[in-house]
DNA sequence: CAATAGAGCGCT
DNA sequence: AAAGCGCTCTATTG
């Protein structure tokens, strides 16, 4: 490791580093918000690559030794706790972040590949110090890379420092807060991080190629490139937010009092056993459903029987429909000033969307997690959506795909009543409907649509006859029925099935899949001697296929979208089938066309059967035009 | 006091 | 014997 600490040798260091065709660094952040990388300040780097690593320290407040410890003080005069730092001795000389980043801008934004542990939290952290663009491609992340060579893995490069060299480091998990540490111990930390994720790099990217997954490489790497841009993250209304805020404290309120008198006294609404006590033995019901360790559960399911026939439990559902928004969705997001920081920063918030985390390949996405908005057809999720707000002069583009998942149903399934029901025009649901039912598509009631709907669940989540039955309202013994009918007419479907989890457990040296366009699934569970496990991986076979399938469409499609934006246009969110993005006003009507395009033109055309999306241009999510 | 587990609930 | 997630709150544990 060489420490850099002055002019010549960063000079010198960016010289070697142009030189090579790639290298992995690794940033160390500080501040308030350490982990967000659009308002972090960024202490320190590390960079390796063949033959060399370097650590750049830009201000560690501490010396290499501890003089005094933290420690805290009662003021006796005003009785309050006082907070007393802990003492270092001087740390040496390190080089002004300017200077830093000014030497590495010839290098970040070369063509040279840049590699990281979670690369868009480093390209986002460093891009605010260039004016907030992000150094270009191309790029590579050995966390995405270690997920693809094995989704069923713990994560994390310490993990897989364990794993591959038995390297142990970094117990008291130094990067979670570098102020604390002294010198030398940071350096360090930051050096093994860099040195480490070459290494793996130069490991990974090898498998990447030889198990077949070079293309979804090449598809995983576009996708990195989109989420920097949508690292500028998304407008949202915070005087609304503001109102709302105070609209649902006031309901909140009256919630509280109507529980209260119902219950005829006063409890925490939010204590699972306090519930219990008053649901199940004051008010004597009957429980309906266990929770995992046998309590009797209070969950919604649970009491939906009782609902418009016991005042507690409707005022205990008006109350948590409340209180989950108020914490969740707008607390949550503006802080509460006191344990909650606030996720809006500059007028945006900025999810984290992430590539790793879903054994489907689809994203995970947090702080804040956008992909669970309640949804738009209802009185709060409608508010939520519309806090999106874009800036003044652009509009609101949002797309999502119709019925993919069974679309994709239907092309792995080939031909049959479904896919020609596809072809035909006719709605999925409708169609199942008056196959099973035997009547025309324009007879299927709203009862028999619904079932078709549970039918589709079953297929896809490998749900069995009484969880249809309890879905659609009816008796397992119609439920039975039903599903031997829809075996009748839908046999392809069936014989998809039974094929996909031959072929899959069959493979070795253990079970996979391969999604649409190539995504490795590995479900070991097939071979296992355990029942229980064996017949979850079954199901999980058909479900992971047409979820990470649909996971590969979306994102595909948001690569195309990034590669034909109009001026001005940004991506804001993606949610599984779903793409939002903001565009300039005077260009909605392209720009709606342009979204389109990427979502469902021609060269999107990958299924067997049709695949369309429904654009709307609006100004806020809930006047979809 | 901080960390973790469990229950519950929001979404596709 | 229903797939995949993340967040909040309470209760418990160290």
């Amino acid at each position: 490791m060489q420490l850099i600490t002055d002019t010549r040798q960063l000079e010198e260091a960016v010289r070697h580093f142009r030189a090579q065709d790639s290298f992995a660094f690794d940033v160390e952040t500080t501040g308030a918000y350490r982990g967000v990388p659009a308002v972090n300040e960024v202490a320190w780097i590390s960079l390796a690559t063949h033959g060399s690593s370097v650590v750049i320290p830009m201000g560690h407040p501490n010396g290499y030794n501890l003089l005094r410890k933290a420690t805290r003080r009662k003021n006796k005069a005003t009785g309050q706790w006082e907070h007393i730092p802990a003492q270092w001795d001087e740390p040496p000389a390190q080089l002004r972040p300017s200077v830093v980043f000014d030497a590495l801008e010839e290098l970040l934004y070369s063509d040279r590949t840049k590699i990281a542990h979670n690369a868009p939290f480093d390209l986002l952290s460093v891009a605010k110090y260039y004016k907030g663009k992000y150094p270009p491609p191309p790029y590579g992340d050995t966390i995405v890379a270690a997920w693809m060579l094995n989704e069923n893995r713990a994560l994390g490069l310490k993990a897989l420092d364990k794993e591959r060299y038995g390297l142990v480091y970094d117990t008291e998990e130094v990067g979670k807060c570098i102020e604390k540490h002294p010198f030398g111990v940071v350096a360090d930390y930051s050096y093994i991080d860099a040195a480490t994720d070459w290494l793996q790099w130069l490991h990974m990217r090898p498998m990447i190629t030889a198990e077949g997954l070079e293309d979804m490489w090449t598809l995983e790497m576009d996708v990195l490139h989109c989420l920097l841009h949508m690292g500028a993250g998304v407008p949202v209304d915070i005087e609304a937010l503001k109102q709302l805020r105070t609209r649902l404290r006031e309901r909140l309120t009256d919630c509280e009092a109507d529980v209260y008198r119902a219950a005829g006294k006063v409890f925490n609404i939010g204590s699972t056993p306090q519930k219990q006590a008053i649901l199940y033995g004051e008010q004597g019901l009957r429980p309906r459903k266990l929770t995992k360790k046998g309590a009797p559960s209070t969950d919604a399911e649970a009491l939906a029987p009782y609902a418009g026939r016991n005042p507690v439990v409707d005022a205990i559902l008006a109350y948590q429909e409340v209180s989950k928004i108020l914490s969740t969705y707008v607390e949550g997001y503006l802080g509460n000033g006191e344990d909650k920081p606030t996720q809006i920063f500059n007028g945006r918030i900025h999810p984290m969307l992430k590539q790793f985390g879903t054994v489907t390949g689809r994203f995970s996405c947090s702080t804040p997690n956008v992909q669970n908005w309640p949804r738009a057809e209802t009185e709060w999720g409608k508010a939520i959506r519309d806090l999106v707000d874009p800036i003044p002069g652009y509009v609101l583009l949002v797309a999502d795909y119709a019925q993919i998942e069974q679309r994709i149903l239907a092309h792995f399934a080939g031909k049959g009543a479904l896919w020609q029901g596809f072809w035909d025009g006719v709605d999925a649901h409708t169609a199942t409907a008056a196959a099973v039912f035997g009547v025309a598509p324009e007879d299927v009631t709203k009862q028999m649509r619904q079932i078709a709907k549970a039918i589709a669940f079953a297929i896809n989540y490998g749900a069995g006859a009484q969880k249809v039955a309890d879905m659609s309202h009816t008796t397992l013994r119609r439920a039975k029925q039903i599903l031997r009918e829809h075996e009748k007419q839908f046999p392809e479907v069936y014989r998809y099935k039974a094929k996909l989890l031959r072929t899959v457990r069959s493979r070795r040296p253990e079970p996979y899949l391969r999604t649409l366009l190539g995504r490795k699934r590995r479900l070991p569970d097939l071979l296992n001697h355990d029942h229980g496990l064996r017949a979850k991986a079954e199901r999980q076979v058909v479900n992971s296929h047409i979820q990470g399938s649909n996971a590969d469409i979306t994102k595909l499609a948001l690569v195309r979208l990034h590669k034909s934006l109009l001026p001005g246009m940004q991506i804001l969110l993606t949610v599984h089938d779903e793409i939002a993005a903001m565009c300039p006003a005077d260009t909605a009507e392209e720009g709606a066309k342009v979204l389109q395009e990427a979502m469902a033109g021609q060269e999107m055309q990958l299924l067997s059967v049709p695949v369309t999306t429904d654009v709307k241009i609006c100004h806020r999510w809930s006047e979809a035009k």
